[in-house]
RNA sequence: GGCCGCGUGGUCAAGUGGUUAAGACGUUGCCCUCUCAAGGCGAAGUCAGGGGUUCAAUUCCCCUCGCGGCUACCA
């Protein structure tokens, strides 16, 4: 048996979490428990300046939101720990040391301005900007006089010369970089924390990784990577490089794209599972036609060979309906705790209502059940049941009342409204029913008007719904309202 | 600029040296229905362009173009 599949998911914590990291946390994860692998979550924050401890939480609670558990790493620990970079600067040091004593690396006492000018003096001469050695053999008198003026030194990898370098990629194949196009690189700053290529490699080899599945956008810092694997005598692990998620311009997805962080669909009330469905959907696709997959279905059916390499294009109305899959599935309790905090901030509810009240906007936000694809519609889609003085949502509505058949259907109707003992669905529907065989009218001619004037609207839920729910006395107030705004008079 | 990656309908995508080039979202027509949504049945729409190789290229090779990534003491 082969050893055992470990992947990791290692984010920054620096800023909202991204809908591009879900997606690599996923197939991460993916991988992982469809080959009884483990998933180790570490946290890379060796950038001080934007890293925070918010932006970890929001991970963390993201990563849970989604589903997506992890067996190591940050909080639930492990034999490899610690799991944020910041805490194993002693482990990186040792490396440090180590390649520094066998010429691999050197110290560097650059300026932040002069290597500034340099990269400037290379792009005035349309050459590529890269560091060109400078520090590489520096004298023992040089590196005393630049002690002297108090510099600190960066530490940077000895490149060699005339290497070339090559892996297999997972989802892109063999792929290699020539050594002469990476200039000497950085990998210990001056203020002594590694940098990304540099502690990643460390982290993973340590934390014994076999899979390193991540963003198309680390494809080319790999080669560097490689170099350093090769220059501690690591083993290499398998990378996988999945394209990056665009915009509908087909631009990388950002904040002009509008909603690009985990959390944000979670406000807009998206599931869970939809997100999941959506994104697994994204740069990969099953080997049958199924579209909407469970847990477990997506678990099963997943594997990297059918990982797309080119870009996907994020494609919000096929969230949307895959969401409202989701929506349909949830119970009754479900869909209102879903709509509860959409309500709220409608002023739909307070979120204290008790018995009758209570009762009555279940069942008011129940009938939104079917017509949703994520929470943030449900307000829209029931705001009829709260306000009684409306206008009419177009002309074409409004024009519905003219119909001369208006007048005597809206007296039938409201008159057996009102002599209704009770009002329920079947009553209601009974009062059609009587009306339609009076008149001899087909249901639109009666069903129409009644809608227009009681909603304003031509579209929405089932009229045998709506007015059971707003009741015989606010039915009628609306009726009459709105055949006065239309200018109709009951005769 | 250099290096690397990517290019199948509007979008996600399957696929292959010979196919009527799947399927899904969206769009659209019809059915159902008071309407919307859902559902059912249809329709339109694609191999970036140009050269090769080949009896035959969407598929293999080259070039061009487009998009992206890296080229940071960011990750």
């Amino acid at each position: 048996m082969d050893k055992e599949i470990r992947v990791r998911f290692a984010p920054s914590p620096t800023g909202p979490f991204h809908i591009g990291g879900a997606r690599s946390a996923l197939f991460n994860w993916l991988l992982a428990r469809k080959m009884g692998g483990k998933m180790v979550l570490r946290i890379e924050d060796t950038d001080v300046e934007r890293s925070t401890p918010e932006s970890e939480e929001n991970i963390k609670a993201a990563l849970k939101w989604l589903g997506l558990d992890w067996d190591e790493g940050i909080d639930v620990g492990g034999p490899y720990g610690p799991y944020r970079q910041m805490e194993r600067l002693d482990i990186y040091k040792k490396y440090t040391d180590k390649l520094l004593a066998e010429g691999k690396a050197y110290y560097c006492y650059c300026t932040p301005q002069e290597l500034d000018a340099e990269r400037e003096a290379l792009t005035a001469k349309s050459m590529m900007p890269r560091y060109m050695g400078k520090c590489r053999n520096l004298s023992p008198e040089q590196i005393e006089a630049y002690k002297a003026e108090g510099r600190k030194p960066s530490i940077r990898f000895r490149v060699p010369e005339g290497e070339k370098l090559t892996f297999v990629d997972m989802v892109r194949g063999e792929v290699s970089f020539e050594s002469d196009g990476i200039g000497d690189f950085v990998i210990v700053k001056s203020d002594g924390i590694p940098t990304y290529n540099y502690a990643v490699v460390i982290d993973d080899s340590l934390m014994h990784i076999t899979h390193v599945i991540r963003a198309e956008e680390h494809l080319s810092n790999t080669p560097r990577q490689l170099l350093i694997y090769d220059a501690l005598n690591f083993e290499r692990p398998q990378f996988g490089h999945i394209s990056l998620i665009l915009g509908k311009d087909k631009k990388k997805m950002s904040k002009r794209h509008g909603a690009t962080s985990v959390d944000q669909y979670r406000q807009m009330g998206y599931l869970p599972e939809g997100l999941v469905n959506f994104l697994a959907l994204l740069g990969w696709a099953p080997s049958s036609e199924q579209e909407i997959f469970t847990e477990e279905e997506l678990i099963k059916a997943f594997s990297m060979e059918h990982v797309a390499k080119n870009p996907a294009v994020f494609d919000v109305d096929k969230l949307n309906w895959i969401n409202q899959h989701y929506m349909r599935k949830l119970t009754a309790e479900e869909f209102f705790a879903a709509a509860k905090p959409h309500m709220i901030s409608a002023g739909y509810m307070t979120g204290t209502e008790q018995g009758e009240k209570l009762a009555w906007l279940e069942k008011v936000v129940a009938t939104a059940k079917e017509q949703v694809s994520f929470g943030a519609e449900i307000p829209r889609v029931v705001g009829m049941y709260f306000a009684d003085d409306f206008d009419f949502e177009t002309t074409e509505a409004e024009a519905v009342l003219k119909e001369d058949s208006v007048p005597m259907v809206m007296k039938m109707f409201i008159d057996e409204l009102q002599a209704a003992p009770i009002i329920d669905g079947s009553v209601v529907k009974g009062i059609f029913k009587s009306i339609q065989k009076a008149t001899k009218f087909g249901g639109k001619l009666v069903y129409m008007p009644v809608r227009v004037a009681l909603t304003g609207n031509q579209h929405g839920p089932e009229l045998v719904e709506i007015i059971p729910l707003l009741g015989v006395e606010r039915s009628i107030k609306r009726i009459k309202n709105s055949l006065e705004k239309a200018g109709i008079s009951l005769a």
